[in-house]
DNA sequence: ACATTAATTGTGT
DNA sequence: ACACAATTAATGT
């Protein structure tokens, strides 16, 4: 128990070093539980009851909605150093998650109880800072991703979202199937694996079975 | 090491 | 979009 404090502290510092006054630290490290989540996980599934929401340490998670005819949305991921202050506001209001995480590589986080979430935001600056700041990003990620969906071709929109792994993955070489690709930009598999033939040629990327790595 | 099978990717209509 | 061919990875013998 005492070295699970000990490895906790340790994370937040790596992670979120100065974000937090030391007071609130303490708290943190003092109230919560340090999690592993394995690729494929649900974090968190539409219609389901938030207790807790996650600082996340490392991996990532991929935030979707799904719709009627079982389409998904992708909306945007949460990065090392991100929370999700959607979950925030389902926490306490106690309303349903509308929105899915799944985590996309093997995840670490900080589950902080939601009591102390509403508390801490009366009480401490730094809180309030990182929560509405994390709003922020949240709400430009989703805007982008509009902006995307309605002004840029599907080729465009196929080297952001490869780009953005890069970014998210720092590591130029994803292992991904054309498959998924497909599902998260809504289309069929053989558009991509015809447009990622393209941006092959063009010198843009490599391809190989299960890789893709973007060039310099 | 080889054959079999399943999954992934490529291409023409 | 569909069908099928080709290629590669995984698994068992």
């Amino acid at each position: 128990m005492e070295n699970d404090k000990k490895l906790i502290r340790e994370k937040l510092n790596n992670s979120f070093a100065k974000v937090f006054e030391q007071d609130l630290f303490n708290e943190i490290v003092k109230m919560s539980t340090y999690h592993k989540c394995p690729k494929g996980d649900i974090l968190i599934d539409i219609g389901g009851k938030m207790t807790h929401i996650p600082l996340i340490i490392s991996g990532f998670v991929k935030i979707m909605r799904e719709d009627q005819n079982k389409d998904e949305i992708l909306l945007y991921f949460l990065e090392p150093g991100d929370t999700c202050a959607i979950s925030f506001i389902n926490c306490i209001n106690q309303s349903k998650s509308m929105f899915r995480g799944i985590v996309e590589k093997d995840v670490e986080c900080i589950m902080l109880p939601v009591e102390k979430i509403e508390d801490w935001l009366i009480k401490y600056k730094t809180w309030r800072v990182f929560i509405i700041d994390s709003y922020h990003n949240r709400l430009v990620e989703m805007v982008e991703a509009i902006r995307s969906l309605a002004f840029l071709k599907l080729d465009d929109r196929l080297y952001k979202y490869l780009a953005n792994h890069v970014k998210v993955l720092h590591s130029k070489n994803l292992s991904i199937t054309h498959q998924d690709i497909a599902d998260d930009l809504h289309t069929s598999r053989v558009v991509i694996s015809r447009l990622l033939k393209i941006l092959e040629k063009k010198g843009k990327i490599k391809l190989g079975r299960k890789r893709i790595k973007l060039t310099p």
